[in-house]
DNA sequence: TCGTCATGGGTGACGTGTCACCGACACAGT
DNA sequence: ACTGTGTCGGTGACACGTCACCCATGACGA
């Protein structure tokens, strides 16, 4: 092991350039998908966590889980898209505390309007630029590092998530 | 070339990973410094990109390619960093429409005092899971991706940057 | 000399994210 | 009944990021 206080040049290197490209792409597309959609990234994550639901409906605490976001943070982001009249909220029947959100006929077009287009920029400023083994890669690093930090998570107090949700999957989709 | 209307399965899962993983660690890893030091990551970028320039000095427009930031954003985060008093703003002989960002005393405390810090989250979030392969792997994936980036900028009418400034880099550093 | 345009930098408004805190409900032990 | 304690969700204040727009300076041609 080298010393832990600092990082060598090619930790440095590797560090500095996951920062960058991660926010370049994400700030691109964004920056696209907003202009053509009126949508932000954030917007696009719950759209997309609603449609690959039955129904577009989801418990708030399961759309929290699938895009792995603080709590209030999303009920902000809900109550914006609400007033927009992209979801919707719904009273929960069998849990009197609980509350669904719904996407509407408004959220529905969003969605399937914007996908495509999303789809093409993360194409355009990601996978081009990419051969095959450095998906692969990628698809390794993943999963590495995701496990490290479940594993991190474990071994402190950090419990499982509540309720069985697809996956995770954070802020633009797909 | 696949369908290029939609992701595959393995792309899907590439990007999505791409996301989570660069959204959990930095998430991490702010939230940490935040309350150890009372520094955000925005705070600790512009703080070591003023540590690294002689003086601890640099015109604003410096900074803000150092950082790839956009303007505005690097001129509210420099007026609250002055008014905490962790930066200076001071008036450029040279160019009387310019001006110098100049690190504090107070400054160079937060930033000597932060870097152990933030270089030990780095590690235990990141480097700690990783083995040498994977993180050769990332340099050559960072390169490639910044290249493909650049190029497109350089044959669209996006200019080189204005000056020589050392590198860039987002967000948190080292 | 007078427009015109590019550059360096700033301001204000507004959308977004986070923190501390609250309310309602359920369930445990006493 | 009575008080924790945990879960599900929300509110308000404040910090942060972006957009549209402004001001000042300087280069350059008519």
């Amino acid at each position: 092991m080298t010393d832990p206080a600092w990082l060598d040049e090619r930790e440095q290197r590797a560090w500095r350039g996951f920062l960058a490209v991660n926010a370049a792409v994400r700030s691109r597309i964004a920056r696209q998908l907003q202009q053509e959609t009126g949508l932000s990234s954030a917007d696009y994550a719950v759209l997309v966590s609603l449609s690959e639901a039955p129904g577009g409906r989801l418990r708030v605490f399961q759309l929290r889980v699938a895009a792995d976001w603080e709590k209030t943070r999303l009920t902000h982001q809900i109550t914006r898209m609400t007033s927009r009249g992209l979801v919707a909220r719904e009273p929960c029947v069998d849990d009197p505390r609980g509350a669904f959100v719904v996407l509407t006929e408004a959220g529905w077009d969003a969605i399937t309007g914007a996908a495509p287009l999303h789809v093409a920029h993360v194409r355009r400023w990601f996978f081009d630029a990419l051969r095959p083994e450095q998906v692969e890669a990628l698809l390794d690093l993943n999963d590495t590092v995701l496990g490290h930090l479940r594993e991190a998570d474990r071994t402190m107090g950090v419990p499982c998530p509540p309720c069985d949700v697809p996956s995770s999957c954070d802020d633009v989709l797909p």
